[in-house]
DNA sequence: TTTACATATCATAATATCTAAATATATATG
DNA sequence: CATATATATTTAGATATTATGATATGTAAA
């Protein structure tokens, strides 16, 4: 069996694309990337769209501002925030027509 | 302010993206999608590859595979893996992309 | 400057995920 | 059949993530 080795070991870009990721993979992130991909909002506006708590979504705002997927600037006595690269549309895009054709498999998956 | 709750909460839908995406948000389960984009490939192979564990690549296939991202098929006494959908591929591409001009902040995020 | 509203942060409890080791199953070969 | 090898499953403990409630900070308007 011919030795694959070329790459040892999970290196540092690795961790890096799968932190990515792992902004995409919670719920509440999730639709506040989707809600700002139409359009710039402040937390009220997008706490009123998920239905979850000002502390949950500020949080996540802060998580998804951290790792780079928004941006924000005051206005007044708000704060709107954004998406800050647009190629991120293109992902979710994707996404979306990889899990049309593999919904039913990915909704039974209870080992994630 | 406008209402704009026309999507009221985190519907089902929502939650299979997320799901989609928690797929890759994992550094062993990331490599051995890249791994498998190459070639097919069994689980002693990824193991190598990958440098972990048999029990982890394992139950991390099992995880993939249920979720849908990849199948396999006993070859004598082989289990050989391969990627489903080959968009996947087009996904991680982009993200790479993305990954690459913001390299330095998803780097330095702590809070995922 | 007091009050109200918008947002952020913090502490902690609940939950989910990951790791690692042990064990089980399946397949091939002697 | 017995043994070796390949892969899968299970379990428990460690760790990380999420949800919740309380509180703090900041801004605007009265």
């Amino acid at each position: 069996m011919q030795d694959l080795n070329m790459t040892p070991e999970i290196g540092a870009q690795t961790e890096i694309y799968a932190k990515f990721f792992h902004g995409l993979s919670n719920p509440t992130r999730f639709k506040i990337v989707e809600a700002l991909l139409e359009q710039e909002l402040n937390v009220s506006q997008l706490v009123d769209f998920i239905g979850a708590s000002q502390s949950q979504v500020s949080n996540q705002l802060a998580c998804l501002k951290w790792c780079g997927y928004v941006t924000s600037r005051q206005e007044g006595k708000y704060i709107l925030y954004r998406i800050s690269d647009q190629r991120v549309r293109s992902i979710l895009q994707l996404a979306k027509e990889i899990v049309a054709d593999n919904a039913e498999h990915i909704r039974s998956c209870t080992r994630m």
